[in-house]
DNA sequence: GTCTATAGCATGATAGAC
DNA sequence: GTCTATCATGCTATAGAC
């Protein structure tokens, strides 16, 4: 591998891909400027300067994280709607999906996403925004789906926003610990937002 | 003001006050730990070292400007409630105070509280997480009070905590030069929330 | 592919003059 | 109360040996 193919979309049980995971973990807990390359050295037992043989810079390796935390999710996300037998399924597909991959083991990836979108170049968003664009636009069709079948109230545009929001703000308060399973969640929030029908 | 003074609570029009709020433009924009301590000293006309004379450390600067931020919400909500004459005013003032303070000009204070929280050393915690609390109570005990009246759905709780996710998430999409407006971007959330009523 | 060593620079904070 | 000067440290990234 040489340095101009350092760019390579993706590798599974690569050093790259360890260390990505590695940095995921750092990132979320820390946050992106107070983790030095020697933590992430550390983390997967390299030397410093070793990093720099698989990313040319630090930022480089925020943007592995970033690209696939989002493109996990949508992936899981695509593959739950196909597999939804209702416009009822795909829209609880969307709250159990998004729950799990925030809130589960293996995913402080989705999270720093979240919160360090400030770390980013000019430079790295463009492919961060479509790759985002493309999670976002999933929701949109299921909730447009919804709101036609009378399930959610017909402001969907708004309602995506909210109901995102309402999501990603669960890891600040949501403890794996607690009684409150991570799909019993998901249930409680999708009952929010359902127009209780009348008979 | 002697180094032991520093911990004042308040001052407004103060050299302190001036630096607060200058800080949490730049925290917000580009988050504490890119925002350096000569960036600070530029922005109210100051030597980096200067700054020292006012604040004991950086992050001293830090937790002042979430207290700020905090607090000052704090107080228009209660303003808010206070004059509201029904439930549904009260309401109506959580999303309005909430958007106009969180959107508003002046308030970059808040954000900062929201997304700059690892930042903050242990020690400093609890009293910020006091003044939040006593936020979320004011919200807690109007939402209590609009479920009792039927507006909205009785899982109080977990609808305190979608709510100000969805309403903290809007940082990342609302845009004032755009159509709407925040009172109206408040009243449609709201509106979403609110249960229709069957006649 | 990983190591050691270090270049080159930025950082938070301090000391003492004014 | 602000300045100048600087200390001590930590940082990302590079170079070259192995």
């Amino acid at each position: 591998m040489t340095t101009l193919e350092k760019n390579t979309p993706l590798e599974e049980n690569s050093r790259r891909m360890e260390l990505v995971r590695a940095a995921a973990k750092l990132f979320r807990d820390q946050g992106y400027e107070r983790t030095t390359v020697r933590d992430l050295g550390n983390a997967v037992g390299l030397q410093s300067g070793s990093l720099f043989y698989h990313f040319r810079t630090k930022e480089e390796i925020l943007v592995a994280v970033m690209a696939l935390g989002i493109s996990s999710t949508t992936e899981q996300l695509e593959r739950a709607i196909a597999k939804a037998g209702s416009t009822r399924e795909k829209l609880s597909a969307l709250f159990h999906v998004h729950l799990n991959s925030l809130l589960g083991d293996n995913q402080a990836a989705l999270e720093v996403m979240l919160y360090e979108w400030r770390s980013i170049s000019e430079a790295a968003k463009p492919g961060l925004i479509l790759l985002r664009d493309r999670y976002e636009a999933l929701w949109q069709a299921v909730l447009d789906e919804a709101a036609a079948a009378g399930l959610v109230k017909p402001d969907t545009r708004l309602l995506r926003r909210t109901l995102l929001g309402s999501l990603h703000w669960s890891v600040q308060w949501y403890r794996k610990d607690g009684e409150l399973s991570v799909d019993k969640l998901a249930d409680r929030m999708l009952d929010l937002v359902l127009i209780e029908q009348s008979k």
